[in-house]
RNA sequence: GGCCCGUUCGUCUAGGGGUCAGGACACGUCCCUUUCACGGAUGAAACACGGGUUCGAUUCCCGUACGGGCUACCA
């Protein structure tokens, strides 16, 4: 029988959390809906040197902004595998008994090599020259470890509690091979694998076992985690193989990255001119915080709708997916192998593609406290219309005030290159006599408008639909003209042309 | 440097032994529009290179180049 699907996120709160990792956490979110299982949140906070305050926090807030909220694991409920935390894990010595047992069947051994003696291994073998400096099979054999002591040393020494780690015992020289789901068979030799740390000195485990034991007890079915873990995978399966425990290990999924739009590499968050972090993130240790995607005014399912589609696609032609409808579409044998640059660019026409799904009065919602802040209060009914006819013209929310801030303010300044080109001695005389003309309008609406704007031009002969924009307006694009003055109405509109006209 | 992974328009990608190599973003042109957009149409734009295998390779294999990841008592 297959097993039941249990995926896990498992970031560490060494920071916020950024898009690279939301998008583990969604992929990860989308298999487990798919095939009906668990998502689960496990903090992995082994590394207490880097710990920062806030990140755990954040990491939740940020999964539940996007949506894609875990049922089971810290800040989303109890679970039967409780606690989700390693470093209260840790306490209950599961890790402990996990290294006792590789030790004790001699795959694993305790090694007293101080910080300066690792270093100075290292000198030593990049000055003869080594290709891959590294603690192994090889370099073992001249480390201070269990190895190498003789037996009672070795007992002295872990009982007066000397300064220890564990070590996985890597075989000098046998292939090792895998099968990812992604990637399919990677093979690499084990004398490319250092003999990892398992235990610290301080008694905290490493990732390395740390994410196995847990995955293990927590009966995890997939690790699906990105192309940065691929180079430890064989180390991994060597320990579940020690273990004992290679037929219970979950299945690996290795997620290509995310790289930046410009340049090479990971998306890192200090060159980047776009959010990299779904929320604001200050961190504790510096000033200024980064600002998020939700600041920035994108909508979750925005977010989350262009994360789906780096490295990922459905196989058609559509491209706008509910997370819903993601967790039915989405398949490993879809996702791709090779990193994918991050274009902002496509990222703000995915949000322009929400906004626009938006009825008016939901985009009335947002805009009229902003419209408060700026000292203006309009009724409902004006701002939903304000709002219908400014939404085609921008991607995000917050462009409805600088798109239309006009309707709100007269103008002060006249678009330039349309006047340059399009203001002639004679236009005064005839914006002159289009404000008369519009001056007798009795109801003034959209209609009306019209009406009186084509009698005036049987009247004066064509009239510039643009300048009469800039007059009123004061700027040279913008929604249809005539909703436009309607929305400004009659009294504001005759101002505005008059002011204008004393001025050129 | 070593190891691992990768490589289709500028970007995200579809495709896969015989296709006009398809779509989307961005960009150009046109249509619609007495303004502005939306919309529609259309254009330019790609199989990294070299060898195989094959009647035929963008597709399969091998090299090379390039890119990325890893190379900690970090995850």
């Amino acid at each position: 029988m297959e097993k039941r699907v249990r995926v896990r996120f498992a970031p560490s709160p060494t920071g916020g959390l950024h898009m690279g990792g939301v998008r583990t956490a969604l992929f990860n979110y989308l298999f487990a809906k798919k095939h009906g299982g668990d998502f689960i949140l496990r903090i992995e906070d082994t590394d207490q040197n880097r710990f920062v305050k806030g990140a755990e926090e954040y990491i939740v807030a940020a999964l539940k902004w996007c949506g894609i909220e875990p049922n089971e694991g810290v800040g989303f409920g109890n679970g039967i595998h409780q606690p989700y935390r390693q470093s209260e894990r840790k306490e209950l010595g599961i890790y402990q008994k996990y290294a006792d047992k590789l030790v004790a069947s001699g795959h694993a051994y305790y090694a007293f090599d101080t910080e300066e003696e690792l270093d100075a291994m290292r000198k030593r073998l990049e000055a003869a020259k080594v290709a891959a400096p590294q603690y192994n099979a090889v370099t073992r054999q001249n480390m201070r470890n269990s190895l190498t002591l003789a037996e009672d040393e070795v007992k002295n020494l872990v009982e007066s509690k000397t300064k220890h780690v564990v070590r996985l015992k890597v075989p000098r020289n046998e292939e090792i091979r895998f099968n990812d789901i992604i990637r399919g068979w990677v093979t690499v030799n084990s004398s490319q694998v250092d003999d990892k740390v398992l235990l610290k000195s301080d008694g905290m485990p490493t990732y390395h076992l740390a994410h196995i034991v847990d995955d293990i007890e927590m009966e995890i079915s997939h690790a699906v985690r990105g192309e940065e873990w691929l180079p430890s995978a064989p180390a991994h399966i060597l320990i579940y193989r020690y273990l004992g425990l290679e037929d219970q290990m979950p299945k690996l999924a290795h997620l290509p990255l995310i790289l930046n739009p410009d340049g090479n590499g990971k998306i890192s968050k200090r060159e980047a001119r776009f959010p990299v972090f779904p929320l604001s993130w200050q961190d504790p240790r510096e000033t200024a915080p980064y600002i998020g995607y939700k600041e920035a005014g994108y909508y979750p399912e925005a977010f989350i709708n262009i994360l789906a589609l780096l490295g990922w696609n459905p196989g058609t032609n559509e491209e706008i997916f509910s997370v819903a409808e993601l967790a039915k579409l989405f398949d490993f044998e879809r996702v791709h192998k090779s990193g994918a640059k991050f274009d902002p660019e496509k990222a703000k026409w995915f949000n322009q593609q929400y906004l626009r799904k938006k009825t008016d009065q939901e985009l009335a919602d947002y805009f009229k406290p902003v419209l408060q802040e700026k000292g203006y209060n309009r009724d409902n009914e004006f701002v939903v219309s304000f709002c219908k006819l400014v939404k085609e013209k921008v991607q995000f929310v917050h462009e409805f005030w600088e798109q239309g801030k006009y309707v709100f303010e007269s103008p002060t300044l006249y678009d330039e290159k349309v006047m340059a080109k399009k203001w002639k001695p004679e236009s005064k005389t005839l914006f002159t006599s289009v404000y008369a003309k519009f001056k007798t309008v009795k109801e003034w609406k959209v209609e009306t408008i019209t009406t009186s704007f084509h009698e005036a031009e049987a009247e004066l002969g064509k009239i510039d639909m643009q300048l009469l924009r800039v007059l009123v307006t004061g700027v040279a694009g913008g929604p249809q003209l005539f909703d436009m003055l309607a929305l400004i109405g009659k009294s504001e509109t005759l101002n505005r042309i008059e002011t204008a006209l004393s001025k050129l």
